[in-house]
This record gives C-alpha cells, structure tokens and sequence, in this order.
RNA sequence: GGCGGUGUAGCUCAGUUGGUGAGAGCAUGCGGCUCAUAUCCGCAGGGUCAGGGGUUCAAGUCCCUUCACCGCCA
C-alpha cells in the first residue's frame, strides 16, 4: 500500500469553546485534505483536542466540574462543529484517551533511557494562567506575566528537562535542507533566526499539578502539556495499537498550525521526533490571525465570532469562501460581516450562482433541459479550462487558496463573458442552431470543469452544481482523473439558485459611544445671506453667523425646495467641525442638518431664538 | 535595543532578474444586452507607487536616509 498523505490540525485547547480561529485552521486543513484526496492521494486527515493543563483544571474548578466533565462538554462542542463545517478528519484523538497516555509514556521512557531527559532543577517566574514560566527580563519590576499581564510566582521545582540544546546543529542542518519546512518563508526566517540564537534545555514536566499525564517511573511529575500535546500526531495514528497503520502513515506531510503556536511545531517538536527517532514533518504551514475591527479576538472583549451563527445564517460553504478568499494564507485578516457579505453577494451569488442559472434557465427555454454531444470547433473555454486546471494545482500546492479561488473566478468571468458574446438568444431568434448547440455544450463544459475545481474549496456547492446540471453521482467523490473537457449528454434539472444576496446589508445599527458622539461639534448657526452658485441647480451659496469673527460660507441643497427669503433669518443647526469641502467652486465650512422623507426636506432648527454658535449638546 | 518585513487608486491587494503609456477585484459614474429570483458585458474617472537624496540612458523595481506600521527575538 502506499504511503497514507498525513494532514493534521493542531488540537483544540477545551478551555475555549470552537470559534473563527479554530474553525479556520480545520477549514484549511480540510480543503488542502481534499484538494489531495481529489489528486489523487490516500489522505489521512486527524484532528482532535488537548485536554490536560493546569488551566483547564482551574477552569473546571470553576464551574464545579471535574477536568475531564468540562473536556467531555467542549469536545461535543468541536465535533458539532466539525459535523455542521462537514470537515472531514479520518480520527478525532483527544489526549485524554489510553491510546494517547501509552503513546506518550512509552515515548518518554524512551528519551529518558536514551538520555535526551534527565532530572534537574527549574527556578523561575510561573504564571499559572499561561502554564508558562519567564526569565526576570520578561517579568519586569512589577513581577507580571508578559503574556497575560497577571502576577507572576517564583518558584523552584524539581523537573524533568528535554536535552534541546544538543538539537540545535542537527535542526538547523534540517531546515537548510528542508527550505520548505517551515511556510510561509518570513516564518522558516523567524524560526531559524530563533534557533541559531541559541537553545536551552526544555522542562518538560511539572510537580505542582496532577491533571496530565504523569512520568511513568515518577508519579510526582506530570508531563508538561506541550510535551504532552504534541505526541498526539503519533498516538492518533496507532504508535502504541497498530503499528501497521502508524507505519503507513508517517510521518505527517502537513502540520497546519497558527502562528502562536508555530515555535512548538517548528523547533520542539522536531527535536522530539530526533530523539524519538521518527521521521520528521514535510511541512509546517503558519497562518495568521482573523482580527476583528483590526483588533485581535478574544473573549474579554467580547468580539469573538460564532462559526456557527454564520453557518447558519450565510451557509458554510459561503463562509468557507469567505475565509479562503478574503486573505492570502499566512496573512492576518480582518473579518467583518459587511466584508463578508460583500463576496457573498458579489462572487458568490452575482458570478457564479447566477452563471449556473442563466444557463439552466437557456437550457430549458431553448433545448427542453437536454444539451447533446456536438461538434465542437470553438475550443476557446476549453483552452483557458487547461490553463486553469495547470495554474490551480500549483495554488493549492502552495496553500495559496486565495489564488485558486481567484483563478476559478477567473473562469467563471470568462464562461460569463462568452455567452455575453456569443448571444445564445440571437442565436435562437435567428434559428441558428447548428452554433447554438455548440455554444451551449460549450457552457456545459466549462461549467463542468468548474464543479471539478471548487470541489475541495466548496464541496456543497460542487456537488449542488454537478447534480443541476444533470450528472450522476458526486463530483465530490471524483478525481482529477475523472475530469475530461468533453462532457457526455445530460438532461439539466434546474432547481434551485446556488447562493442567494443579502440585500439589506449588516441591519443590526452600528452603536456608538458617547465619546464618539462628542466628536461631532453641533452648532446654531443664523443665516445672514443666500446667493446663486453659478451652473448650479441645487446648491444655494449661504452666509451663515456662527458666532465667530467672521461669516462662515455654507453651501446647502436645497435650491429646488427653500428660497433665499424663505431662508435668510433662520437660525438653523450645522455641524461645525466637519472637514471643509470645495463643491461647485466654492469651499463649505459645514454642513446644515435637515430632515427628509419623499416628498420633503426640511431644516432643522430652534424653539425660538437664541445666540448665533451656542453649542448644542 | 537586535534581526526581518511592510508602506502602490476610496477599500483590499498584484507588480518577475530595473526598460514600451503603473495593474486586478470591490466601490463610484456612464453605456450595452436581456438568457438570468436583476444579473452579465463594455467604457470611464481616480495614484508626485510613504517623504527626501543617490546610482543609471532608464527605478514602484537597486543603494542611502527619514517617518509610520507589523512580526520574531532580547
């Protein structure tokens, strides 16, 4: 048997529950999973959960729970969301299964009996929120944690240490001749320069805590949690079980990883596998994070996305898109809803689910849904499909989702563009059939072809797509083999559009803040003069009293519904500190408020008078 | 503080080893078509390519410098 294509996800901490983050690291790791198997290539795809650390117990502690009932629950929670992103992982490993405890004793006692883990001491600054200690440096005066600012403890412990220093040489020997180790490259200069700087010993076990795996020949240590962690890229695949199965699947060929966590992947975690004698990752691929109004989500600020509020609402396929679209992978990006919604309405719903449907609606109009096998002599879509097909396998090897999504819509333009040209409803008026059936097996074909490509990106629309246009079976159960340009004769079933706009835009009212509402400067304002704007039909030219040295020049709308008499004397309301703006030749020191409906606009104004620039508050 | 990166149209970004008038998508304006649960196609506007200096016949592209932002490390 050949050797297993080996994908994974980092394993999920149960302190949080699934949010954007989490769900976008599986979401890539599926694609690129499908994407191989769709080559050709028999992928084992894991993901799973980290479930021991002093945190989760802390957090269990909290809501009365024991450590492995507050796992249980948030584990549902994962696979949930995994089920409704139709993710899918070959395994789920959780670290709290026998299948993982043996794995990762067995691999401890190994380094200990071969010495890479001796027994020494460990004093440092120890945060217990971040289950990580610090040097003085990082503390700082006030003795806090640099991570999560909260207080600090010395502490000495007696622990077990991982002898990384004795890695350096051997894995900067790796990453020399593995260039693509480490992707995207500015993270391969990260990790190297990191290296070369020089490696301490690791401590990798801890006395002041009980819920982990504990050293099996001294109960009193518990293995530190990134120790622990990693191994599950070996207990998941049948290390201690089935060494059959473990065999023809390592070593992993893809390691998807967000940038936090990629020192762990990219530096430990091939010092481990070194010493444990394995094999080491292909590749380690970093991707950014999803910020939030250009802030980093978390909790505390309460900006965290819910990936399945946006699955349900916009469909996850839609939100697939949207994540592999918006960002090249490796790049931090900036989620909003209106971003969103925005290649929903624009990619998605405008290109190509209204591709599909033109076409089916032609098909049915003009050819009673049947398209035959024709003559073909224009080849021209075929062509750029060629080209297509060439350009995306090297995207999508190169994790560049955002580019084969690119080029995909590239297609779809172009097939858009064909039928703009080639006018099938002239066609049909003119009884010009011989070229009609032409250019609609034409359309068939590329739209096939585009089944095929967005497959592993968008499996439901895919096979959505693939059955409308009357084929058997799944194009998401096909190869790349299975795609041939010609496409055999098939009756169209038009069903359903593929995706559909969100019109009314974000409703929810954007809220401000008092301190921004103070940002706007309200001023009563009299108008002293009205004049003609020359060429212009609705701007009256205003000389208004705000109070100051001098007069302030306005220029206001509303020619076609007040007249200058109607206007002068009027003590109206304008937003004093707005940034000039030239229109119509003259420069406008404000802008006057006023109400509108249909039919109407109406200034705003005082009860009664008052002085010229009295604030309003 | 050290190393690295980024700064190009309103927004998000492409721009190979320096070389024909600086690009794409979205947004805006105008036009065309009608097969489309109103889409699609075309055209147009708009950029002293962060600022300054230099190398060169020629620089967004190389060098120096200033500023702003970001990443890794300390």
């Amino acid at each position: 048997m050949n050797k297993h294509f080996y994908i994974t996800t980092p394993i999920y901490y149960v302190n949080d529950v699934p949010h954007i983050g989490h769900s976008y690291t599986t979401i890539a790791a599926d694609t690129y999973a499908r994407f191989k198997r769709f080559s050709g290539e028999n992928v084992f795809f894991l993901t799973g959960t980290d479930e021991h650390g002093q945190k989760i117990k802390k957090t269990a502690d909290k809501m009365g729970k024991t450590p492995i009932q507050l796992a249980d629950n948030v584990v549902i929670r994962f696979k949930d969301l995994w089920t409704k992103l139709n993710i899918t992982n070959d395994d789920f490993i959780r670290t709290t299964e026998k299948r993982h405890i043996e794995a990762v004793q067995e691999i401890f006692n190994k380094l200990y009996k071969k010495g890479d883990i001796y027994k020494d001491k460990y004093e440092g600054w120890y945060c217990v929120y971040c289950e990580s200690y610090f040097a003085d440096l990082d503390v700082g005066k006030e003795h806090l944690c640099p991570d999560c600012g909260r207080k600090v403890d010395k502490l000495t412990e007696e622990s077990y240490f991982f002898k990384l220093s004795k890695y350096e040489k051997p894995l900067l020997q790796y990453y020399k001749e593995h260039p693509e180790f480490v992707m995207p490259q500015s993270r391969y200069n990260e990790v190297t320069s990191f290296v070369k700087s020089g490696l301490k010993d690791l401590s990798i076990t801890r006395t002041s805590l009980d819920w982990g795996i504990p050293v099996p020949f001294d109960k009193k240590h518990v293995i530190y949690v990134w120790f622990d962690a990693l191994f599950n890229y070996v207990s998941g695949i049948g290390y201690t079980y089935d060494k059959d199965k473990f065999n023809s699947i390592w070593p992993p060929d893809v390691h998807f990883v967000g940038k936090d966590i990629l020192r762990f992947h990219a530096v430990f975690w091939p010092a481990f596998l070194m010493s444990a004698e394995l094999a080491l990752p292909k590749h380690i691929v970093a991707h950014g994070w999803w910020m939030i109004k250009e802030t980093k989500m978390s909790k505390s600020l309460g900006n965290v996305v819910d990936p399945l509020e946006m699955i349900e609402k916009y469909t996850r396929d839609a939100y697939r898109y949207f994540l592999l679209r918006e960002v090249p992978f490796g790049l931090d990006g900036n989620f909003s809803e209106e971003a969103f919604v925005n290649r929903l309405n624009s990619d998605l719903t405008n290109d190509l689910s209204n591709l599909l449907w033109r076409f089916l609606s032609m098909v049915e109009k003009y050819n009673q849904g049947l398209i035959k096998k024709v003559h073909v002599e224009d080849r021209y879509l075929e062509q750029e499909g060629r080209k297509a097909i060439e350009n995306i396998k090297q995207y999508m090897n190169r994790f560049a989702f955002n580019e084969a999504l690119e080029e995909i819509w590239s297609l779809i333009g172009k097939t858009n563009k064909y039928i703009t040209d080639k006018e099938p409803w002239v066609l049909k008026k003119k009884g010009e059939e011989e070229e009609l059936q032409e250019v609609l097996y034409n359309i068939l074909s590329s739209l096939r072809l585009i089944c095929f490509l967005i497959s592993p990106l968008l499996p439901d629309t895919a096979d959505k797509m693939w059955t409308q246009l009357g084929f058997l079976g799944k194009v998401t159960e096909k190869t790349i083999n299975d795609i041939n340009l010609d496409t055999e004769e098939v009756k169209v079933e038009k069903k359903e559009m593929l995706f559909h706009k969100f019109e009314e835009k974000i409703e929810k009212e954007e809220k401000i803040n008092i301190d921004e509402l103070k940002k706007v400067k309200l001023k009563v304002a009299k108008i002293i003069s009205c004049e003609e704007i020359k060429g212009s039909r609705k701007l009256w030219k205003l000389k208004i009293d705000v109070g100051e040295e001098n007069l302030r020049t306005l220029a206001a709308g509303l020619k076609d519904r007040y007249s200058p008499e109607e206007l002068i004397g009027k003590n109206i309301i304008i937003v004093s500190n707005l940034k000039p703006v030239k229109l119509m030749g003259i420069t406008s020191q404000g802008m006057l408020l006023a109400a509108e409906d249909k039919n109407n606009i109406k200034l705003l104004t005082v009860d009664g008078d008052i002085t010229p620039g009295s604030d309003i508050h």
